[in-house]
DNA sequence: TAAGAAAGATACAGATCTGTCTCTTTTGGG
DNA sequence: CCCAAAAGAGACAGATCTGTATCTTTCTTA
């Protein structure tokens, strides 16, 4: 077979998909190799064929969680349709909205890998980066929107998403909707750029 | 012996504050109870015997994180000094500043609690009802401050700070400092009882 | 079709965790 | 001082978890 570099081969796509599945619903220290391999319908040596440690396994798990749920529906949900670069940021919480009143809400893996207690200081700061990642998309979407000190804007956006996230796990299904209002106020009262910055973008 | 009802034995309590300082610092899921039983200098049966299970011993530590933390530490800082209750709703801020600046911060253990993956129905909605108390305490100087719809407003608080703890997690140190911004925003703007209504409580 | 790589299946070692049992020592009240 | 309850110490069972080793089967490609 020899798969080049790239292939990936199918057994490993799907071991990564239980991973994903299993992970993303119960958490990493929740779940265990032996699940995954079962779930996956592999052997279990496939699985430390293609990743070394479990940890290597919880690191592809969060790129893929970055590739699937920040980009594949996050960003690209906020992407939709003809909207000002404001109403995209508003847009944030609806996304969440519809997020959050899911029966089958799975909360947010970088915030929970961060938190779950037994994680490896690699395990955190990957989470750390793939949230700053979602802040990057948050700071696209301000300087569009012609707001000063993007990267300050983005943090504080943020707190409400993440805040917002917790009253969720608390059981607050419209925590988006309450959250939006502040930010409404937020984004109202932030300092913008004199010139159509707008425009330069 | 015979410990009278009240009495709970001084090894007892040993095993308390040794879960109390494990808990918080690693969570829930990280310390197993043997850990507990030798911090503590106990034997194992001994714990057994105040402890019908570990989630039990856990549910009593959830009970002094919210004495110690809560209300030894969170409320009493917030209650001291003559100010109004506006002044005490930021305070929060100034609190989770300095709390954020300890080099053991150690998280929010109802927020840890709540998010990690293996607990039980009971720990998340004990954990849940914690949140929900330090909420109360923000309503009542909601109601001071003569803020209309206090438990909305609450929730709202709340949300900054939730968030907040989240970006400390990933090392943002003046993530309160931030926060408060935004909290001084959603004040300013909240509607507000016509009457003196804070002169009535 | 034949050879070799990939994958499935499974047993196993070693660590860790909860909860129980037993035995000895300490302690405190009458 | 005595005795029973409480506590310390440690072995143990049973479950679970990570990672490895082994053996067989399937698949791909030359």
């Amino acid at each position: 077979m020899s798969l080049g570099e790239k292939e990936r081969s199918v057994a490993r796509e799907r071991i990564l998909d239980a991973a994903y599945e299993l992970f993303s619903r119960e958490g990493l220290n929740a779940v265990g190799v032996d699940t995954i391999v079962a779930r996956s319908g592999s052997g279990k040596m496939t699985l430390y064929r293609h990743f070394k440690s479990k940890e290597a396994l919880v690191r592809a798990f969060l790129d893929r969680r970055e590739e699937l749920w920040t980009k594949g529906w996050l960003e690209k949900t906020l992407l939709e349709g003809d909207r000002t670069a404001e109403e995209r940021l508003l847009g944030i919480f609806d996304a969440y909205d519809e997020w959050f009143r899911r029966t089958d809400f799975d909360g947010c893996s970088f915030i929970n890998s961060l938190l779950e207690g037994r994680e490896t200081e690699a395990i955190r700061s990957a989470a750390s980066q793939h949230l700053a990642n979602i802040r990057h998309l948050i700071e696209r979407f301000a300087r569009e929107a012609g707001l000063m000190d993007v990267e300050r804007f983005a943090r504080a956006w943020h707190v409400l998403m993440k805040g917002a996230i917790v009253a969720r796990h608390e059981g607050q299904l419209d925590a988006a909707q309450e959250a939006k209002a502040t930010a409404r106020l937020l984004l109202a009262s932030w300092p913008r750029q004199r010139a159509t910055a707008a425009a330069l973008s």
